[in-house]
DNA sequence: CATGAATGAGCCTTCATTCAT
DNA sequence: AATGAATGAAGGCTCATTCAT
């Protein structure tokens, strides 16, 4: 009886802390850039301003959740997807398929990640930041396998892992901000080849 | 002579507005995010704080300006440089080089440019948002230009032309962020064979 | 059976209410003014903030509580000192010995007593000058007894009881506040020869 | 006529600032102890609560210089007074005659000498205490001058300063509290004579 | 035109107190 | 009785903007 209390107490935290994190990725999203003060974010969660205190130590606190959140929700579709695959063409233009697929389906998520981050504060810019690097830093394993493995010529793979992460950042933010390609798969399709090319992939 | 006053006082306006200007992109692109308030601009322009206010509307205004004002500069410094170059991929080249080095030499202005924009306002975000997108027209240009000629390959050139401009983006931020790597030439060299290999160009 | 229980009953809710005045008097005499919040009093009195409010109707009840609390310890101690003599002269001295000697020896309580109290809040405060007040009626009474006994001179005896407490609570606090005399003895001795000179003690 | 206009201009901040530590000195010293918030103090001297922070940085800067300000003008009258005689025991007497005066008269200030500021912190506290031990060792050098022309005898001078100013301290503030004496001037001179017997002063 | 003092809404955070469980 | 999550009124402070001089 007191077990199932406790379990449920600690289930309505649980809730409580996602719905502020929910207000706070909602207010983010938003079209019309909302005030991100702690009291909107508490007001839109439902509770008091005092009561956010109890579940984030401050301001800078919820942003670095929010952060690490999209991130790691992010990091597991992606290697959920690239598991899929054996060679590492495939690997990596899975990646950024369901991370275009990702972004541009989940709009919110990408109007964070992309355009709304930055704006906050220089700290958490910096924590944004960290994230592209990881990013590039994935992409730059499997461009260094390629290499190994021959497929691709020998080159600054650092510099290559981010333009090819770049050249993605900025379509899909272009998608988003100006709307999808009618033909979708085509553009896609361009945007890989693009890549692919740039990576030396040899015509076979 | 009255003429010669009124010029005199219009000059001394235009000398005031600059100074705001300056003050404010001095400001921006100080190491040690400072104050970006009024009454820290109006005090690096020497002037009182309500004298801002007789030059701009508000701050949103200076901050549009500064913005409109970079990229003029930066597209000044382009332009310049592909009138040198005939050849289509020539002047491709030569934008993307003139550009990461201008932003690499002055650091102040990618500081502005890359990294500090973003986090003043949303409304700001989106002006800085249009810059990229002109950039990515021009490119697009080129890139039309170059299939036009048969140049490469026929591509969705809307796509490669912002995965263009998004993959020199991405590599001079990280420069910016984390230091030039050591051996400059081979890397941007790295950089433009991807996006030359991405855009489809024969290997002649 | 019954009876029994209610008896622990009630002691163990003088025992929780213990607790939490023992708790606000550590907190309070703590050497680093910890945050004197009922939160963090309650907690370490081992119970919920919540059931703070079952014991005492406000924050300022507790504190009212430790106040008389500390007062008739104080008074305790001086009155079981005081049994021991008979001579009034020795009476006022041992009361004022036996006084300096508690708070040296128990800094928490003076710390309480003559630093902590004031600044807390202002009926509060009040309350702290009623036991400074009683204090100066027992003194009253055994100048009253020396002036009538003509050991003493005749003096405003409420004036004398007042001067007379005054620098006894100055010596303890200074002493308290920047470390005791090398010579204690002597410096004591000091101050009760001021003090038996200023009320007028005849030398023998 | 700009030089006069500089003048005005200063003369009225001079004047804002000298309201705003009215106002701060006024509610320190209200009955009813009322709120000690900026907001409360900027309303009372009629300004905004922004317009504060234009003449102190800091809440706490301004209780330093209430304090600081109060500590002034009683050595001023101190020093005053003390200047009209030679004899170190008339300086003493005068000194203590004219400082409790003081405080009956402007019973507004010795409220928040004696009674109120203790309680608004910590860091203030200590500096209240700091003034304290300054009128004590002014005492201590009379009182050493005193010693040094064998008019009184040999002693600790430190613990009689220290007790001849908490006698006094005491006596003031319990007629603050509690109503001056009827006959104020047998009051007082019973307050002089215990502290001249208590120094040892000879009967001559 | 220029000034800079003045404004006041708004921000983040704390904490005494209440209340559903 | 006991809990501790929830509340929301303050509090100190900042800063874009206004306005009297």
């Amino acid at each position: 009886m007191v077990y199932n209390k406790t379990e449920k107490v600690i289930a309505k935290q649980q809730n409580l802390r996602d719905k502020i994190l929910k207000a706070a990725r909602e207010i983010l999203a938003e079209e019309e850039s909302e005030k991100t003060s702690i009291k909107a974010i508490a007001k839109r969660a439902g509770i008091a301003t005092g009561t956010f205190y109890l579940y984030f130590t401050n301001k800078e606190a919820l942003m670095e959740t929010v952060v690490k959140e999209l991130y790691s929700e992010l990091l597991y579709i992606i290697k959920k997807e690239r598991a899929k695959y054996n060679n590492v063409f495939d690997k990596l233009q899975a990646s950024m398929e369901i991370c275009v697929q990702t972004f541009m389906k989940e709009k919110h998520l990408a109007k964070i990640f992309l355009e709304h981050f930055p704006e906050i504060n220089t700290a958490f810019h910096a924590k944004f930041t960290d994230i592209e690097n990881d990013l590039i830093q994935f992409a730059k394993q499997d461009i260094d396998d390629l290499v190994a493995q021959h497929l691709i010529p020998q080159q600054d793979t650092q510099v290559s892992a981010t333009a090819f992460v770049g050249s993605f950042r900025q379509v899909i933010f272009s998608w988003i901000s100006h709307g999808e390609p009618k033909d979708w798969d085509q553009a896609f399709n361009t945007l890989l080849e693009y890549n692919m090319r740039g990576l030396g992939r040899q015509k076979n």
